[in-house]
DNA sequence: CTCCAGGGATGAT
DNA sequence: ATCATCCATGGA
């Protein structure tokens, strides 16, 4: 199966993908480096460069890159078994018909806490600029297509460089944060492979105690890149949600009250339920454009 | 112009 | 223990 990307033409590998939407996931905020291209995407799992299209219930992959996809993407996860753990509340219906074939990816771990690192107080759309931005001035350029697509640097990379450096690809304040995250892991004296095996709370104090790491970002980073399905990022969000939706006529919460209420009302798999909920929110919130109806 | 964004760290009550 | 403030930057 041939398909012409740009200038050539790329041998592409087919794998099953059911109950899954590739545009959707790379959508949600999850990733911020994907690109569209022709029919399908570009971007680097890791190392590799890879471009993938979705027909239906199938992807088709470049060459090399077909069982990377399969693990990147969590082809696995049983869905419909996952959702049915979930509570059965109107909120959480309307999200998940909002968010069907949305999948929890199983991303990089270094790379996942980068980025999240440089998510605090920004807008999507500005995090999938810095990280393009960090990715081409720092990354290692592959060659795909025709296109060129860049990896993620290194904690490595990153540890060499000045603070500012950095904040010349507009990370302002985040700057200081990555770099001395990048340091401690560069080193060696924080080992994002060995703390893999703590369990969720002694894993979360682990990543809490990174610069720029705090309850949210290391939600993400163990939900996005820890296979920890219980994880349940609150950002602005998903307390808006939590408040309209469950509890409508509380005013007050005191701290870690709406994230002890999410851990035991939504389970096992309320990474999927906060995803569900974030994304639908976010697609779906009334766009103000200052409305002049007079 | 103002408001806000997948927040976190710090210092004052 | 809770609360207030500051931190940079750009999109809407």
């Amino acid at each position: 199966c041939f398909i012409r990307v740009h200038l050539w033409p790329m041998k592409l590998r087919e794998i099953p993908a059911p109950d899954f939407d590739l545009a959707l996931t790379l959508d949600s905020g999850q990733t911020f480096h994907w690109e569209s291209l022709g029919a399908g995407f570009v971007g680097a799992i890791g190392e590799r460069a890879v471009y993938v299209e979705q027909r239906g219930a199938r992807l088709f992959v470049s060459r090399d890159g077909a069982e990377i996809c399969a693990r990147y993407f969590a082809l696995d996860h049983p869905l419909a078994e996952i959702c049915a753990t979930l509570p059965d509340d109107p909120a959480i219906q309307a999200a998940r018909r909002f968010c069907r074939g949305l999948r929890i990816m199983r991303q990089p771990r270094w790379e996942c806490l980068a980025t999240f690192i440089t998510s605090s107080m920004k807008q999507v759309a500005h995090i999938r600029q810095i990280s393009q931005t960090l990715r081409r001035r720092f990354g290692a350029a592959r060659s795909l297509g025709g296109t060129t697509v860049y990896t993620y640097p290194t904690a490595q990379g990153i540890a060499k460089l000045e603070e500012a450096t950095l904040r010349d690809c507009a990370l302002g304040y985040r700057a200081k944060n990555l770099l001395r995250t990048a340091r401690l892991v560069a080193s060696g004296e924080v080992s994002l492979e060995q703390v893999a095996i703590l369990p969720d709370d002694a894993l979360r104090a682990q990543l809490c105690a990174l610069p720029g790491v705090g309850s949210k970002v290391a939600h993400c980073v163990m939900l996005f890149a820890y296979e920890r399905l219980r994880a349940f990022p609150i950002d602005v969000w998903i307390e808006r949600v939590l408040r309209e939706k469950y509890f409508p006529r509380r005013r007050k919460f005191r701290p870690g009250e709406l994230q002890k209420f999410s851990a035991k009302y939504f389970g096992a798999h309320g990474g999927y339920a906060q995803q569900y909920l974030f994304h639908h929110a976010r697609k779906t919130s009334p766009r103000r454009l200052s409305a002049r109806e007079s």
